[in-house]
DNA sequence: CCATATTAGTTACATTTGCAACTACTTTCA
DNA sequence: TGAAAGTAGTTGCAAATGTAACTAATATGG
């Protein structure tokens, strides 16, 4: 039973029990606490919070690389990167080798500051989140996310709409649903 | 050793095992193939299917109710709520005993419609996403997310951050990562 | 009853975001 | 070499979103 009826009404379906719905409202949710944090307290946005972090933990990548591992697109990171540069927190060279590429660090003051504000206030919110867990079930919940994450990955990319049967709208990319 | 520093450099921090950051990654990498498909082949958007969904479920509910249900703030709602009635994929009609609610329902043939392609979709794509979890799994993940949902809800609540330090950028409320 | 507060829903304005097109530079290969 | 193709990053424009301010209707309390 796959057409979606029975018996002259649709299948039963509830928004709350479905999972890319009720993934979306717990990621908001865990978000925000944190995500509210950074930007009241320290004036940056959630791509500019990730570019910070990722470069971090990587000194001297690029752009395109923030990019790759913080799944954004490039113009988002671009937007951010030169907001964060505006601000004083990060530095840019450019490649001598590469004159495409522009190596990017965490600023030595001011963009060390921030990043030793927030990381402990971050790790310190992921702990109280994670207070009620064990770490048995801790390691779980990364599993079964792992898992999820593949799964919807693979799907992602050879599952797509077979035929669209409207006048197509205009294509989109975002998600949350 | 909650201060962020050891040893001059702060503490270790990776953005991947953050749990903000990785539940929004797995949040939009699920919804992006369902939502991909309800807005290329049926022109909905996350809102408007959201709105759809619960109004199949909840016929007769008004628009507040709608956001309530879906976490949604009330502006997104109305919009969503207009642009399906443009559609014809909603019906409207106005309480007699309190004239500002104004009851909502899909309607009769093209909301029906629309329901009748979209949800066996997105069950099917559940199923897809969930096929390699045992039930038993399955539940755990529920389980879990649940009490990381309750776990942030309160964290939320009380755990504000407890005084602004800069300027005040702007406040925001979107969050993500 | 009438002034005040509250609730449902919409509108206005400012920001954010995303795709496409663009510039600049480098690689490929004929 | 040098034209074509590819990559890094930016910019422009249009759509989506959020906050606050608004209208309309109802409830409350003196």
């Amino acid at each position: 039973m796959s057409d979606g009826r029975r018996n002259g009404h649709y299948r039963h379906f509830d928004l709350e029990e479905f999972l890319p719905y009720w993934l979306s409202v717990l990621s908001n949710t865990v978000s925000q606490g944190i995500a509210r944090f950074y930007q009241q307290t320290h004036g940056l946005s959630v791509p500019e919070w990730r570019v910070m972090a990722v470069l971090g933990r990587y000194p001297g990548i690029t752009a395109s690389e923030v990019g790759e591992r913080t799944v954004m697109d490039k113009v988002t990171v671009s937007r951010a990167v030169n907001t964060l540069l505006d601000k004083g927190y990060l530095e840019r060279v450019t490649d001598a080798s590469d004159r495409r590429k522009r190596p990017l660090r965490v600023s030595a003051p001011r963009g060390t500051a921030i990043m030793e504000a927030v990381i402990p206030y971050a790790l310190d919110y992921q702990a109280a989140l994670l207070a009620d867990l064990t770490p048995a079930e801790l390691e779980t919940f990364q599993d079964l996310s792992a898992r999820l994450l593949q799964a919807a990955g693979t799907l992602n990319e050879h599952h797509s709409p077979n035929e669209p049967n409207i006048p197509k709208p205009r294509p989109k990319k975002t998600a949350n649903g």
